[in-house]
DNA sequence: CTTCTGACTTGATGATCCCATAGCCAGACC
DNA sequence: GGTCTGGCTATGGGATCATCAAGTCAGAAG
């Protein structure tokens, strides 16, 4: 498989732009109060009225967001019920919610080292055994990979390159 | 340590929600353009025509947002000069920009997975081996980690835990 | 039967994002 | 001097995102 990496992840005349999955997930989950939604989630939150509080949205926009976060299939909407009271629904997040934390936690990482002036005010800690987590691109055998050892590759590209090396 | 968790990640009352990284980082780079802007320099992509013709959007919001995002101090702008023509400007990734990748990446793998029929066009591997590469939370030790091994704690309990721990 | 509350919905207004089109400007080339 | 090209800037308009304020609606509590 010949390659030649111009820049600092591959050659990038070899695919097209469109079709990218960063811009499609960018349309659905692209605006503040999604990810602040999510992340409120991820904390435990499930109560319309502690996710207007808490993110600090209005009702309007907390009930606009979470009505297309439902319909995008990041949040499920369930109904519960407390004693003496009547049905309300509740918001929880679907395993294609659940599959957004990394993508979360990156920006919050980034954001604590470079948005805040002393690191930000929350850490995420492994629960057993409270040591800080972080997160970063792994190769198949468990190595952390910077830029540098990255590159990327067509998806045709690759599958024609697997199958190349099976034979 | 005392501290109980309500929700998947933790409990909530103990910290305020305002001077949120992610929201801090979110209204930095919040926009489609800024994100697919930031991709594009991943890929190599210095100039500005380059950078307008890849990513889809016009010259117009390509100005505004390349400026932002050299004002923000993702991007770098500088001179360059091909022989024979006039002084340019080409942008390039400060340290805080390359420092995006693993958020970028991230929205990339759960685009790929939830958001194409058929995995996505692109797939990023590891440039010595060629095997794909995966971006998820990790403990210091190594030890991949999912959403029910996570806590958040606030960043002065922790502080103090560990104040605690050395004595 | 009225009140209250949790969970919305609606409406008005403003900011931001994007697109499309057009114009500008500095130099290399003729 | 005139043209072309790369790299912007300007203007206008539509969609989306946000805020604030007000209204709705179901049912438990009084």
């Amino acid at each position: 498989m010949a390659m030649t990496f111009e820049g600092l992840l591959a050659d990038r005349s070899r695919w097209r732009t469109d079709d990218c999955s960063i811009g499609k997930a960018m349309d659905l989950i692209g605006t503040r109060s999604a990810v602040l939604l999510i992340r409120e989630a991820y904390y435990g939150t499930t109560r319309f009225d502690d996710f207007v509080e808490r993110v600090g949205i209005t009702d309007a926009v907390a009930a606009a967001r979470l009505k297309q976060l439902v319909a995008a299939g990041v949040l499920e909407k369930r109904p519960y019920q407390e004693p003496g009271k009547r049905t309300r629904y509740e918001y929880v997040l679907t395993r294609m919610g659940e599959d957004l934390l990394p993508a979360v936690l990156a920006l919050m990482q980034w954001g604590d080292t470079y948005l805040q002036p002393s690191g930000g005010p929350l850490t995420v800690v492994q629960r057993e055994t409270g040591s800080p987590v972080t997160i970063r691109p792994r190769s198949r055998s468990g190595d952390d990979l910077g830029l540098d050892d990255l590159a990327i590759v067509s998806n045709d590209d690759w599958v024609a390159a697997r199958r190349e090396a099976a034979q």
